[in-house]
DNA sequence: CGTATTCTTGACTTATATCAATGTCGGTGG
DNA sequence: CCACCGACATTGATATAAGTCAAGAATACG
């Protein structure tokens, strides 16, 4: 574990400590580890004991499980930002999945143990952490509903937009997805194979609604994409 | 709104509550008001805004989402002891879904302002809260992966193996599932159709595994079901 | 450069939805 | 109390979206 100085004023402009004083925001950050993770790397693995909980400060991670037979899918991306691993939180003694680094990033980390600290000490941020929960149930139940309800191309737009939404950067010609991602991650982010997710983007680019590459994913129609997302026609 | 004695001793009874104190428990009950919701009625409806949260102390309550096409899912189950409806906790104005009754049911109604009191006055509280959430978060991740990699009859194993966990009473002959429920609402909670439902079920019960009628489903073979659920052939 | 991923594309198969018809239960009112 | 009606369920025939199998092309990397 690689230990590093921590950039103070990036951790003071997360929305998650807005409400935190300077006094307490130093206490909280003298107590966390930062760590440097390579793409590719796990922060930590499914099945084991949930030690410490996290807050990603750079980069990009996905939250992976696998299935008894060995099935892989994307749970969610975390983004700068975010906690996440908190599991120890939620009654859990192991992590449900793992979180791997879909570029190099910079996590701080925390004992399991400082969460109670962590929470008691700054009851505002007992509410924010509640909300982020809140609003993950939500993201699962909308995942669910259209899994439910929506054929695979729907959902494929589905996703891509809320990608660029959380992770897109503006280019000359439309908006990038800032990280590496295969046609077999949005496969695994929307249940189906990554074949179909080939077909459904080569479609796509024969439209002029997207540009693919390896890894790469360049939106250049995003309203077009938000049509075929809403199911109005073609 | 029919407002009704409320049984101190049901409440006292809920493993929510086995942190509160009999002082705090009265002053939250006295704050309560209780309601009866004949079968088929709603407590909430989608888009209403959010100006109470819900304990059920009796009864069964389906939670619904429906989309902009009118497709219609249902997101959860509600069981005796259950908290619910509390959008406005996770900063929503409005309740994301309906909660209609299966059976005649009973619930106790808290004005949506009284959460912060309820919540700060006992810690406990906020932490059972949490894990409540959390481990919603975590049905929702299974359902997800159960839809990701699963086929449609195992989908339903897991869903009927759930129900009769939750809501199972034992009969002579097997487990019955103790509410009203019908084909269409385990398609709605599968992401099938009504149609595969029945083909499904009607297998099932000429192997012998189930018994089913008119809105009702009694499991004969409970270990079968899981073997089915669990993809060891059949 | 060659080797390994990742991606594309075609041919074929299959699970499940859709369409359609009929059957059955259970409550309501005549 | 029985007949009827509406809701729920079953089952067959057919259509189709998407998975599987298979081969090859493109791209990145050591």
């Amino acid at each position: 574990m690689t230990v590093a100085a921590i950039d103070r004023t990036l951790v003071r402009s997360l929305s998650l400590f807005d409400k935190t004083s300077d006094a307490e925001l130093d206490k909280l950050i003298a107590s966390a580890v930062s760590r440097r993770v390579p793409q590719g790397e796990a922060v930590f693995e499914q099945g084991q004991a949930a030690s410490h909980f996290y807050l990603l400060l750079h980069g990009r991670l996905k939250v992976m499980q696998v299935t008894a037979d060995g099935q892989q899918i994307i749970v969610r991306v975390v983004h700068p930002g975010d906690l996440f691993g908190f599991a120890r939180a939620l009654q859990r003694v192991d992590y449900p999945g793992s979180a791997i680094a879909a570029a190099e990033s910079v996590v701080l980390s925390w004992a399991t143990d400082m969460w109670p600290v962590f929470v008691e000490q700054n009851p505002a941020l007992a509410v924010s952490a509640m909300q982020t929960i809140g609003q993950r149930l939500e993201e699962a139940h909308t995942r669910i509903r259209e899994m439910s309800t929506e054929e695979v191309e729907r959902r494929v737009a589905h996703v891509v937009l809320r990608l660029i939404k959380q992770a897109g950067r503006k280019e000359a010609t439309g908006v990038r997805i800032d990280f590496q991602i295969s046609r077999q991650d949005i496969a695994e982010m929307t249940g189906t194979t990554l074949h179909t997710v080939s077909r459904i983007l080569s479609a796509w680019e024969a439209k002029g609604l997207v540009e693919g590459g390896r890894q790469k994913l360049l939106v250049i129609n995003p309203a077009g994409l938000s049509q075929l997302a809403e199911g109005n026609y073609q």
